[in-house]
RNA sequence: GCUCCGGUGGUGUAGUCCGGUUAAGCAUACUGCCCUCUCAAGGCAGUGAUCCCGGGUUCAAAUCCCGGCCGGAGCACCA
């Protein structure tokens, strides 16, 4: 087995690369790794009315930051001629046939488990399948099926779609090829034809295995191992596209990078790093069960991840000023981390006045002492609403008092924070899906660029989204 | 409706194929303690599952068989 595995990631260029996309490249990769294989990054590409260019370029994007390296890089289109030899060699073989009727016609055929009159006679479908590559006919004309039983229990086997024809302009082939395989036929056959020994693929494809496999039986071909695993989601954050299109087409959400999403992208900008994904991702196993993991599990992969490497700053939401009767001017050196002097220092000038929290300074009570963290304790000696009033009390740390984070008057920006929660409840989009979080923060973090990973102390870990915005990854 | 697939502590899983030294491992969540100038991370300890239910086979079943219940998927000229 060692040196022998090959597994292949087959996904349609017809959209962004989701979460459900990267549990099945990292288990396809790791599988292949484990036995020192390789994977193939195969397009498929087969409905020319679906792919779009954009799309190979996004999914080879999300793969690359994902960490996950193709051994080869392919598209089922690369490969058309072939596949048409193949159907046709199919035909001849009386193991498909094409028929004529509508789509309807056959819906009601099948649901009824009766054959058509074009599978009867092999003559036919020999003088037919001519016709079908030599453009005869039109597109809804004719079509390619294959030959199972109409009475089939599994009703993938009641001679399902192998070929269709489609007039459109394909991003690789533009208008050259006009018959298209449909998934039945070109997995099967493809996955053959690149030597996989793994093909993994999620539940919902189970009912046509047998089909698969008989579809390369008939062919002569060599057959993979197929293994299947549960599809991954998370509760109120839907990956299908039915789901998010219209909300992005109508402007609920700017666009597919929406921190909400569960695009690699969105993942991306929300401040989760690949290697966490990828710990979760195997965290899951290659399991059957249809389960919807917590999204707390992803998070607490990524926590440990960033913890060491994400500078500590202050960020005060609800901003309440407090005056500290005495203070001086002065120039405070605070720590970037608690425990990693490498992360480095900051300067803050600070004087008499700053902001805590509006949640903090609704706790205090006069006569409080508080300490405000790398700075000084000081005691609260009024709290007429939105003015505080305090007085300095030492510079001793107890460890039973109340450690708040501030920022100092001269020292800040307008900061805006998001906070993404779960899209949809149930069936229903969720208004209240982001949460914004005004405040200020510290003028360092407006110095920080885009993309690093940061923990608002007391708040939470953010990804920087721009000079005065930043985007919460979690608690 | 028909067919197929699942069901292990709150949650996600390991173990199930080749039934027995684990009456159930890990992670996450939760609780307590330690550490700590964060409600983070780290350390330690703990709560928590008679393995969906009911039968059966067996000296022995989470593991095999039968029935039931619950959940999911498929039934496209999409993948």
């Amino acid at each position: 087995m060692q040196g022998k595995v090959i597994t292949r990631f087959p996904p349609e260029p017809n959209g962004y690369p989701h979460i459900g996309h990267a549990k099945a490249v990292i288990i396809d990769e790791e599988y292949a790794r484990m036995y020192g294989g390789k994977l193939i990054l195969r397009f498929d590409d087969t409905n020319p009315a679906k792919e779009e260019l954009e799309y190979y370029e996004a999914i080879q994007e999300g793969l690359d930051w994902l960490g996950v390296k193709p051994d080869i890089i392919k598209n089922t289109s690369d490969d058309i001629e072939q596949l048409h030899s193949y159907g046709k060699k199919l035909v001849e073989a009386d193991g498909a046939y094409v028929c004529t009727c509508s789509q309807e016609r056959m819906r009601d055929l099948r649901a009824k488990g009766l054959p058509c009159e074009c599978r009867a006679d092999h003559a036919t479908a020999m003088d037919r399948i001519k016709k079908f590559f030599d453009g005869s006919y039109q597109q809804n004309q004719a079509i390619i099926r294959f030959k199972g039983d109409m009475a089939d229990q599994n009703t993938a086997m009641r001679d399902p779609a192998l070929f269709r024809i489609i007039e459109g302009e394909h991003p690789k082939l533009g208008k050259k090829v006009r018959v298209w395989p449909t998934y039945d036929f070109a997995a099967p056959v493809e996955d053959s034809l690149d030597g996989v020994t793994h093909a993994m693929r999620t539940k919902e494809y189970e009912l046509r295995n047998e089909l698969y496999f008989e579809i390369l039986h008939r062919l002569g071909l060599r057959r993979p191992e197929m293994i299947e695993f549960s599809r991954l989601e998370f509760e109120g954050v839907p990956v299908s596209k039915r789901k998010i299109r219209p909300l992005i087409d109508s402007g609920t959400i700017e666009s597919w990078d929406d921190p909400r999403l569960p695009t690699l992208k969105s993942f991306k900008r929300r401040g989760f790093v690949p290697a966490a994904i990828r710990k979760f991702v195997l965290s899951l196993g290659i399991t059957l069960a249809e389960t919807k993991p917590p999204f707390e599990a992803l998070e607490a992969f990524n926590r440990k991840i960033i913890d060491p490497i994400s500078p500590r700053l202050f960020f005060v939401r609800n901003p309440v000023s407090i005056r500290i009767d005495g203070a001086k001017e002065a120039s405070l050196v605070l720590k970037n981390h608690p425990t990693d002097a490498a992360l480095g220092t900051r300067q803050v000038s600070v004087g008499d006045e700053i902001f805590i929290a509006g949640d903090d300074a609704a706790s205090l009570r006069v006569g409080d002492e508080v300490r405000l963290i790398e700075y000084c304790n000081i005691r609260i000696v009024g709290t007429n609403k939105d003015a505080i009033s305090a007085v300095l009390a030492g510079d001793e740390i107890k460890q039973s008092m109340k450690k708040i984070q501030w920022v100092a008057k001269n020292d800040i920006v307008e900061y805006r924070i998001l906070i993404p929660k779960e899209l949809y409840i149930g069936e229903e989009y969720n208004t209240n899906s982001l949460e914004i979080a005004n405040g200020f923060a510290e003028t360092f973090a407006s110095k920080l660029k885009p993309d690093t990973s940061v923990q608002f102390v007391r708040f939470g870990f953010c990804r920087i989204d721009g000079a005065n915005a930043a985007i919460m990854t979690h608690r």
